[in-house]
DNA sequence: GAAGATGATTGACG
DNA sequence: CGTCAATCATCTTC
């Protein structure tokens, strides 16, 4: 009495819907063909074709151009940029001043490291491929869909006038409905296609820390001519060379550097006696006269920070001491000046406290 | 998850 | 064009 598990699908509902279908279309079929042979069938066609002559006037003249061409046109331009578009060849000889599309995109990404690019081009070609075979369904589905037009028109043809030009028009307006299918298609990849782009190629939004070695060069370089922390062409090549860095994103990093340094020197001293500890004291930039001596002040002082490293011999003693001393975080020794002054005047709103400074100093020199 | 660190970008300036 | 200063957006730390 348990009900029955379940109740087998009667399996021949499949077949008497396709019988089903079968004899309507043989009814039609057979309908049709009535209708081909009735006799009154000439006469009606001859009645049709009058009214046709008079109401044709009317329907021409309607044919409208295309006027988001300029915007096809446009999104044909970036795919081809981006490479999403092969340039297949165009069969309609109107538009062919595309040529000049290389310059005309400015998509161009400023920094051409293309390290991280891979994944953009994995991305990329997803979509290409999204595109691709998306394209392919609409032109498949408009040719279908002209073909079944043609032919209807073709078997009504029979019944009334048809001519072929009409059937060339109503093609004509089926493939326009379908290019703007296809231009949405166009769109929206194009649109996946910019989001990728500043989702993947922006650096800002894929920032990566440099690597320690690079760190590590850089920072050697900057404490070891903290004085004038301005490296040349060269010396940033070679730094970029070492560090596995563009020599752009070295001119970052000392940009960066310097205004941050500037900004709380106090911050970096650890950082500093680290890097001046560990290059051996370099001379190589001596050309700055050495007399910012005026800092005779208190011993510590240190400001060993920005510029005093060069001439004393010493200098990274005091560094070392000052490293020890850790110089409290708010008040940060901001000597102003240097001889080098390529901190010189800075104004410093946020940090005032100059007078209780334990490390710093605050020389001033004015002199 | 907020705060700090950090690489990159932008606009002004010389 | 290189630099500074401010700012953005992400990464790292706690």
């Amino acid at each position: 009495r348990a009900s029955p598990p379940a109740p087998p699908p009667p399996p021949d509902v499949l077949q008497q819907i396709m019988a089903i279908t079968d004899q309507s279309l043989d009814e039609a079929q057979a309908r049709k063909h009535a209708l081909n042979c009735h006799r009154m069938k000439p006469a009606l066609f001859s009645v049709l074709c009058e009214i046709k002559e008079k109401t044709v006037v009317s329907i021409r003249g309607i044919q409208d151009d295309d006027p988001p061409d300029a915007q096809l046109l446009r999104l044909d331009n970036m795919l081809l940029a981006e490479g999403v578009w092969r340039p297949e060849p165009e069969k309609t000889g109107r538009g062919g001043e595309v040529a000049g599309a290389g310059t005309a995109t400015p998509g161009g990404c400023p920094n051409d490291n293309s390290i991280e690019h891979s994944d953009y081009r994995a991305k990329l070609s997803q979509i290409r491929q999204i595109y691709h075979s998306e394209l392919e369904k609409y032109e498949q589905a408009c040719r279908e869909f002209t073909m079944h037009v043609t032919n209807l028109l073709q078997e009504q043809s029979k019944m009334r006038p048809v001519s072929p030009e009409e059937i060339e028009r109503m093609v004509g307006t089926i493939h326009s409905k379908f290019s703007a299918i296809q231009m949405q298609l166009k769109q929206s990849t194009c649109e996946a296609v910019m989001t990728l782009r500043s989702r993947l190629l922006d650096a800002r939004r894929k920032r990566r820390n440099f690597s320690k070695q690079a760190t590590e060069v850089l920072n050697e370089y900057f404490y070891s001519h903290l004085s004038n922390p301005y490296p040349s062409k060269e010396a940033k090549e070679e730094l970029a060379r070492k560090g596995g860095i563009t020599v752009s994103q070295v001119s970052n990093w000392f940009g960066n550097k310097r205004i941050r340094y500037k900004k709380n020197m106090g911050k970096f001293q650890e950082e500093a006696t680290i890097y001046t500890g560990k290059t051996a004291v370099d001379t190589t930039e001596v050309g700055v006269s050495g007399n910012h001596t005026s800092c005779l002040s208190t011993p510590s002082s240190g400001s060993s920070g920005p510029f005093p490293l060069p001439s004393a011999g010493g200098a990274f003693l005091t560094l070392k001491t000052l490293a020890s001393l850790q110089p409290p975080p708010g008040g940060g020794c901001l000597q102003s000046q240097a001889q080098g002054g390529w901190q010189g005047a800075t104004p410093l709103p946020t940090t005032l406290p100059l007078a209780g400074d334990p490390g710093g100093i605050n020389s001033n020199a004015a002199n």
